[in-house]
DNA sequence: ACAGTGAATATTTTCTTGATTATTCATTAA
DNA sequence: TTAATGAATAATCAAGAAAATATTCACTGT
């Protein structure tokens, strides 16, 4: 039964509204899913939905700040690596495109969201580009600490690195190429914007 | 009359053409403009356009021809000026950012034509974008000969170049934040970029 | 043959209008 | 007071007809 359902996957009503409308969204799309299925799925009246949350964009609105948080949850491990910061630069650059290139060509669906969101609710994406820009200036922060980078304004540095890597960043660009070019690309990108970020003793 | 008009604008009716479909697609938009009104402003009915013109898109296609040809013809002008490769990237760079904030702030209509025919004529923005990259390389294999710059493969580094400053050069962007803070952006860039390319010697 | 036309046809857009769906609200149950 | 609902209202979508436009074609004058 759906109660079944929502004990196993959540521990509130919200939480189980949350998931249901993941699943529908998954499956069938944002535009094409009701607030009527959702609300069944939870077995509830789709009037009560409106008790948690505004209205369906707000739904959608959490879903694709869950999916972008997890994107972001990547590339912050990508960051927390043990190894040089030019490498994590270039492995950042790469994973942002995966993210990308895999959300736009294995989860339409999502993709959908995602996109639907962006153009209704621009805080959300804006949230989500200045995380990414903040993570960018940690990195480039802990390059200077450990004496790998010369730059003296890390923010102005994170905030170039985003603008150049713009392409890997937004699915509309991903029909362009297949995914091997993008690859090759973004790497000689990176290693062009590292010349201008190492020291001069990294430099081989 | 029209008859003068043509006369003035063009030899030919091919020209006469072009002319009178560019006035109606600058004031009116591509999609507004009908066969009929630019074939009477040539004094001749919609049907004799078909002997000149496969089609509407075809009009619209050479006309974003120009357009675009225009652009690159700055930008190759930039290219040219005798100063230092490094100036020569930066500017470049700037201008075309000046390019597409400008057509997309002040020729809206302009820009519509560009992205309708950039939508069903894939061919002609491809051709735009391998021209832009060639200039990109021609300025950089000058840098290297010039001896400013130290990279080997300069179509490599010309395709890194144009990827990083997509940004730039998509219209679409343009609505993300004023001029100024885009041209403070692609400086950023564009130093980045250099300290990738700039040879040692060369480096302050 | 060539440049051109009006009328016929094909395609696209626009407009209605009937559903579908989102959202609100008055009311019920605990 | 909180959780929830069915019914009412508002906003959006979709199918189809009507109108506008693009494109073709058989034909005219040169």
């Amino acid at each position: 039964m759906a109660i079944n359902e929502i004990a196993l996957a959540s521990d509130s009503v919200t939480d189980a509204i949350l998931h249901a409308a993941m699943l529908r969204f998954e499956q069938y799309g944002y535009s094409k899913t009701t607030m009527s299925e959702i609300a069944g799925d939870c077995d509830m009246s789709a009037a009560n939905i409106y008790r948690y949350f505004e209205n369906k964009l707000e739904i959608g609105a959490q879903l694709t700040m869950r999916c972008l948080a997890e994107e972001r949850a990547a590339l912050t491990s990508v960051i927390a690596e043990n190894i040089s910061a030019a490498v994590r630069l270039e492995r950042f650059v790469l994973a942002s495109l995966e993210h990308t290139f895999s959300r736009w060509s294995e989860k339409p669906r999502i993709n959908e969201l995602v996109e639907a969101i962006a153009h209704e609710r621009v805080d959300v994406v804006n949230a989500h580009v200045d995380a990414k820009r903040a993570l960018l200036t940690q990195l480039i922060e802990d390059g200077i600490r450990r004496g790998e980078f010369a730059v003296t304004d890390p923010v102005d540095s994170a905030n170039a690195v985003h603008a150049a890597t713009t392409l890997f960043s937004v699915p509309l660009f991903m029909q362009l190429k297949p995914y091997e070019e993008f690859q090759a690309l973004a790497v000689s990108v990176a290693n062009l914007m590292l010349g201008g970020l190492l020291s001069r003793s990294q430099k081989k």
